[in-house]
DNA sequence: AGCCGCATAGACAGACCTGTATATATTTGA
DNA sequence: TCAAATATATACAGGTCTGTCTATGCGGCT
């Protein structure tokens, strides 16, 4: 018997597994899975076993497991920058706002017993700058790119003197949330760190 | 018979492996290769080849692969701490300057170029709540209780109204600081991080 | 009806994994 | 010096890994 996973998936959410064309059924155990114990340490076989696919299906939808890993991390990171997306267009928001919003995004998710941290830094964990899965890296470099353009857009609005040392300490606290949430969870992390967020942004926007 | 600890490492370092004990070799050699390319992507006779082993030898120190890993962890949690004992225990530092040491003391490390992130943090990326490796995983959560209870120790003194909030924001920016390094270097993290903190501090001490 | 595309079922190859066994050599220390 | 402890070299067992192959079933469309 298979846990459902409690990563969001847009349009895959809500259905029973059997109900998914085969790609989908693919994706999202094997996202599960990977979230739940790792990348290298879960295998093919096991995936279709759950998936409840056959071996050729899985084979013609993702021709390697490289293709499936990158398939999951750019899934991943296409939810993630949803919900920053929906939760920093927030109307009415004020320019600090909006970068407020990350925290109170990502408090809840933070705060479910399921979560394991950032996938896509678990990812980096296992397919660093030696692995050789080009496409894997590529999608998580990518990710990690955007990440920093995205904050470094809601910063812009502030005018800074040093808009990118802003960027720099509201990345490092996410991620810092995230790390900590996983590791050490229980002690108010993300409102720790949103009002850590607030006081920075008003002393450099003061300056 | 004294058994050297497995947790001195001045003695390791600077020595050509073969200049090495076994135990020392294989250690050193599976450490280089975990941390750079993880832990699961490693196999046992990869370690025992490049540490130029016999594989006997190798179980007779090692009993099972995740002792090995246990060794490791702890042997990196042991260097970790060697290196903030150094730095926070700087004599003339008042106490908020024990604090913001951690920064000075992580810039260096974090801008090498062969820097892959926190060893103990990718190993909880891999080892997680349902992996069935106690002694792995019981090293990696005495690491970030103990790194926790270190951080508290350090805000303690300050006399905080609430001092578990600084504490909580402070982890937050060292390890946000380590996946940054990691993941988008070159951007004067540290630095960035590092007057984050003291402002953060500086703001605490005035409520 | 009949065909085509997709899914299933499961065997199989070849590589790699952890861990063990055997037999030989080398170091060490009393 | 000589025996015990330790290291070496190598073969092997049994499992798992990714990926391929063959053969079969089934549903939709003309």
């Amino acid at each position: 018997m298979q846990r459902r996973s409690e990563l969001v998936f847009a349009d895959v959410d809500g259905k029973s597994l059997d109900a998914l064309a085969p790609r989908e059924r693919i994706l999202k155990t094997a996202s599960d899975l990977f979230y739940r114990l790792s990348i290298n340490s879960v295998g093919i076989d096991r995936i279709i076993a759950e998936s409840g696919v056959a071996k050729m299906t899985f084979y013609k939808h993702f021709p390697s497991k490289a293709t499936l890993i990158a398939s999951y991390l750019r899934h991943q990171k296409a939810m993630w920058f949803q919900m920053l997306a929906t939760a920093t267009e927030e109307p009415g928001l004020s320019s600090t706002g909006r970068v407020l919003a990350i925290f109170d995004a990502i408090d809840g998710p933070l705060r479910a017993p399921t979560f394991r941290g950032c996938s896509i830094t678990r990812g980096l964990a296992e397919f660093g700058p030696e692995a050789n899965t080009p496409e894997v890296q590529a999608t998580i470099a990518e990710y990690f790119a955007e990440l920093h353009e995205f904050v470094a857009s809601l910063i812009k609005p502030l005018d800074l003197d040093n808009p990118e040392r802003a960027v720099v300490q509201i990345l490092s606290l996410v991620q810092g949330s995230f790390v900590m949430a996983q590791s050490l969870p229980g002690l108010g992390i993300v409102e720790a760190n949103r009002e850590a967020a607030e006081l920075l942004l008003e002393h450099a926007l003061s300056e």
